[in-house]
DNA sequence: ACAAATTTGTTAATTTTTTAACAATGTCCC
DNA sequence: GGGACATTGTTAAAAAATTAACAAATTTGT
């Protein structure tokens, strides 16, 4: 599709900040944004949009900029979002209910297709519309829906273990929530999200300035 | 405290992974680890983990190791973790919910000081133990009891207006939910956390091989 | 039509981060 | 006590990412 020879990883993160302030200024009908505006917006330098872009192709008019909602198309593309995603959570916990009520993420192209727990008190309810069904349905489920991302909102002990039957189901991308490390073979895209250790950047920075 | 130069932004989550485990490792009883078994159960390599402690000093014995313990608490001091740090959460919606709840945060030291919200219905309202707030008693409490890290969980729209107010009363440290970029004065320590994002990382590596 | 002003795409330079290499130090075993 | 082995701290090399610079393309004003 794209070449995709070696992508900073950085560079996925900002291209959902480009899209996000091209989709507003295509809502506010402007129709060209020059890389000093974009950077300006998201808090980068304008070198590093281009940059950036540069990577997937040549989506600007020298002299001009770009025109937010093609080059919003190209991102979204770029990134996989020129689709539905349907995207199963593990752990139906208080984290595991507010990711699935998040109304951001069907904004960006992701619908919540399955949530799973093991707790019988739990199993059978509803979190919005979808009811908490039992792990043991996930491999069932993902593979007649094609599922390809899930979230792991179970306690640390249980995430290997988790991790492990989503991968068997044919899981190829997992955000992990739980503050330890897990393994996944080859071919799955791992990803770990620690909220403590935001927290903890931060106290690192505060420190520096005693 | 310590030299303090320039230190790799991804070399301060690294050490709260070490640090995971260093305490694992304690309380199994183990007395020494190796450079090479925190890189194993932490999942970098084992230069990277002796150069990520190099900035700070000496930690370790040649030909041995290090003690988990020991290393442990520099680790945590080096973070700013030998203390507790109150944390204010601003939102107490569904995401703002599960925060007040995480225990992983207690865990490393970060206790919640107080929950604010606008909505009426919400105000009087309590998560745990803590009583919902509105936002006009934040200055007060955060001045009271020297509070310098908050939590937004407020929607994007209402997120610049929130980190205002917080600045204004005294937090330094912010961590915004909110899918939009906010601006901090110098001084002030912003981490946004976009979990929208996260999912993306993953749809554009699962595009990889198509 | 042409000069001045913009703004991209791209290449080069710089900076930052990671990885590798190895001398210094310590342990263990005979 | 000495040689084989292990493991750190540190320096050097390599790789990756960011920033800067500038030629190419476009528009605007005269
Ligand atoms: N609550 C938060 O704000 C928050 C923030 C960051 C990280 N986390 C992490 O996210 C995870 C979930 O946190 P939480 O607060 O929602 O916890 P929780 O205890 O409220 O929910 C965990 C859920 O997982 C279920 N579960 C346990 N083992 C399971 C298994 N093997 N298979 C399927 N389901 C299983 C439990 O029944 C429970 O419903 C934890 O690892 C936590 O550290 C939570
Ligand atoms: N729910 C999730 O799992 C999730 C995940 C990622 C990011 N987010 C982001 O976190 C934020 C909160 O999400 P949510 O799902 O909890 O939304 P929510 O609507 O459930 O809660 C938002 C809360 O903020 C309060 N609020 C609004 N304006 C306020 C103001 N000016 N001051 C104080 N409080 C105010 C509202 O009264 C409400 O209680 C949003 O920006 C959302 O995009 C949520």
């Amino acid at each position: 599709m794209f070449k995709k020879f070696k992508i900073p990883e950085a560079t996925v993160g900002r291209l959902t900040s480009y899209s996000r302030f091209l989709k507003e200024a295509d809502e506010k009908g402007i129709s060209t944004v020059s890389s000093q505006q974009i950077a300006k917006a998201t808090g980068v330098t304008p070198a590093q949009v281009r940059k950036d872009l540069a990577y997937f192709g040549e989506f600007g008019t020298r002299g001009v900029g770009y025109n937010p909602r093609e080059l919003y198309n190209y991102i979204m593309k770029i990134l996989g979002l020129d689709r539905r995603w349907p995207v199963i959570i593990v752990g139906a916990g208080r984290l595991g209910a507010a990711l699935s009520m998040y109304r951001g993420f069907a904004e960006r192209g992701f619908d919540i297709a399955g949530i799973f727990d093991v707790d019988p008190e739990k199993i059978g309810r509803k979190i919005g519309d979808i009811e908490i069904r039992p792990v043991e349905e996930l491999a069932e489920r993902v593979k007649e829906h094609s599922i390809k991302l899930g979230i792991v909102a179970v306690p640390a002990a249980s995430a290997q273990e988790v991790v492990d039957i989503m991968v068997d189901a044919g899981i190829k991308g997992i955000i992990n929530f739980a503050p330890v490390n897990v393994s996944v073979p080859e071919g799955v895209v791992l990803r770990r999200v620690d909220l403590a250790s935001q927290l903890e950047y931060l106290t690192f920075h505060l420190g520096e300035s005693r």
